[in-house]
RNA sequence: GGCCCCGUCGUCUAGCGGUUAGGACACUGGCCUCUCACGUCGGUAACACGGGUUCAAGUCCCGUCGGGGUCGCCA
């Protein structure tokens, strides 16, 4: 189920919503209900379930477990200041001025909770054991605002008793939300469901993670060419454990993830780990199958001007930097060479291997491989032509392999040679081959 | 400051009274090798500190220190 929690007119746009449900489709993460769905628990967002907190409000002050304050917020924001000018360290706490009052003034009110003023509230934590906390930690705090929309706290309360909901798993910020939440849901004779709270994801310095971060949206990961399921492995894996395992499918994750295995200390982000988790499911074909592979791989190489590159060559190619590639993206930027008319040559890569003699060599290495018909263009084929080459010039491939990795790709690194020659063809290899030749005559 | 939570290598973590404290990332030495990777063998590196309890404590209890969260008519 999708809910969408958009009592925040300020925070709350089309465009934040947009990215909420945008990222969770991307991450493989679905709802069967919820806005723009429909079900059987509707409307799914708060903005359309208003009159259900009026309603629950209403009952609460009835029952006396609520009342109405008049107070307006800039008295109230003028009462902490006050405070705060006598004792900067006191907390400014609701006076309770209207928890007793018996007229009812005309003008904006708001509900307010009446919280109990003695003993103190314990609830069992699905990740971290009990916790209590003494009531007078707690105020009257606002349920329904003046304007009749709710609070965080008594709007989610409402819908998660309204719309069934068993377990409220959230990160441990939200800890201090719990009693007062509970204190609800008491009030309302309604079931209490299981809390987990998850450790926090910290940044290197050990703050909470902001924009200020760097990457730490969902869709950074995706333009930065990060696989779903890696994404959702790392997050997933990060504060919880199964043994020794580190590496999931999304299968694997919903399979074996349990709360008992939930650590309970924050942790912070590590950006290397990260893209180590990401590389070993690019590596894997039962993590990244091919199709699936070549189809988010397209688009980077597309975006890289190489338009003429299509799923299917993709494909092909993939077998040769399966081991290679940490992210679609590397992927892209590794099959360049494969989609251009011409390699483009690194000059310095190009001053060192394809000199005079660089380019003797190569020629020599062109007439052998021209007697390779397009039919017998097989990896073991090319090896074994090579090798009869190099044993009739008493040379080793060491003496070659660079001169023609440089002709192929432009590049001093690339994935192998022969993979390299079978993946661009007899003619293109033969036709890079000569140009090749002929720049390192004209060195 | 009040309240709550946390504390094993630099980082993510295993450990659930008796271990040479394990794995992964990162760093690093070797091997493999046509380059880069992959793979593989090895190395550096941790129980915050102090008291208890116990025959025995990273594991249980208390304290100290350190870190984090939160104190709104935000979520």
């Amino acid at each position: 189920m999708q809910r969408l929690a958009d009592t925040d007119r300020e925070r709350s746009t089309t465009e934040s919503e947009q990215i909420i449900f945008d990222s969770l489709r991307w991450l493989g993460i679905d709802w069967d209900e919820g806005p723009g769905v429909g079900g059987p628990y509707g409307p799914y967002t708060q903005m359309e379930r208003l009159p259900l907190y009026r309603e629950h409000a209403e009952r609460l002050v009835r029952e006396g477990r609520a009342y109405r304050c008049w107070c307006t917020r800039e008295e109230l924001q003028g009462q902490r200041e006050a405070l705060k000018a006598k004792d900067p360290k006191a907390e400014f706490r609701y006076p309770g001025t209207c928890r007793d009052r018996r007229d009812e003034p005309a003008g904006p009110s708001v509900v307010r909770f009446r919280t109990p003023t003695a003993g103190a509230l314990t609830y069992r934590d699905m990740v971290f054991g009990e916790v209590t906390t003494p009531n007078s930690a707690q105020q009257d705090f606002v349920l329904l605002r003046s304007d009749g929309i709710p609070l965080y706290n008594f709007g989610a309360v409402v819908d998660d008793v309204t719309m069934d909901i068993s377990i409220v798993a959230r990160g441990r910020d939200h800890m201090v939300n719990t009693p007062p939440q509970i204190m609800i849901y008491e009030a309302l004779g309604a079931r209490v469901p299981g809390f987990a709270h998850l450790p926090m994801m910290l940044n290197q310095k050990g703050a909470k993670l902001s924009k200020r971060d760097g990457a730490v949206g969902v869709f950074e990961y995706r333009d930065l060419g990060y696989a779903p399921d890696a994404v959702l492995n790392y997050l997933v894996r990060f504060g919880w454990s199964h043994g020794d395992q580190e590496v999931f499918s999304k299968a694997e994750l919903v399979q074996a993830f349990n709360w008992e295995a939930c650590g309970r200390g924050d942790g912070k982000f590590d950006a290397k780990k990260f893209l180590a988790i990401d590389h070993e499911h690019l590596k894997s074909a039962r993590l990244v199958p091919d199709d699936e592979y070549a189809r988010r791989t397209v688009p980077f190489l597309h975006a890289r001007g190489r338009t003429s590159a299509t799923e299917e060559a993709v494909k092909r190619a993939l077998y040769m930097i399966r081991e290679r590639a940490t992210t679609f993206a590397d992927a892209a930027l590794r099959l360049d060479f494969v989609f251009r008319d011409a390699p483009e040559v690194d000059p310095e890569a190009a001053r060192k291997f394809l000199g005079a003699e660089g380019a003797a060599r190569l020629a020599g290495l062109v007439l052998a491989l021209d007697g390779l018909d397009g039919s017998a263009w097989t990896e073991p084929a090319l090896e074994a032509c090579m090798s009869a080459f190099l044993a009739e010039k008493g040379l080793e491939i060491k003496d070659v392999a660079q001169a023609a990795r440089v002709a192929l790709t432009g590049k001093t690194a690339s994935p192998g040679l022969f993979q390299v020659m079978w993946v661009l063809g007899r003619d293109a290899t033969l036709a890079r081959l000569r140009a090749g030749v002929e720049l390192g005559q004209r060195a």
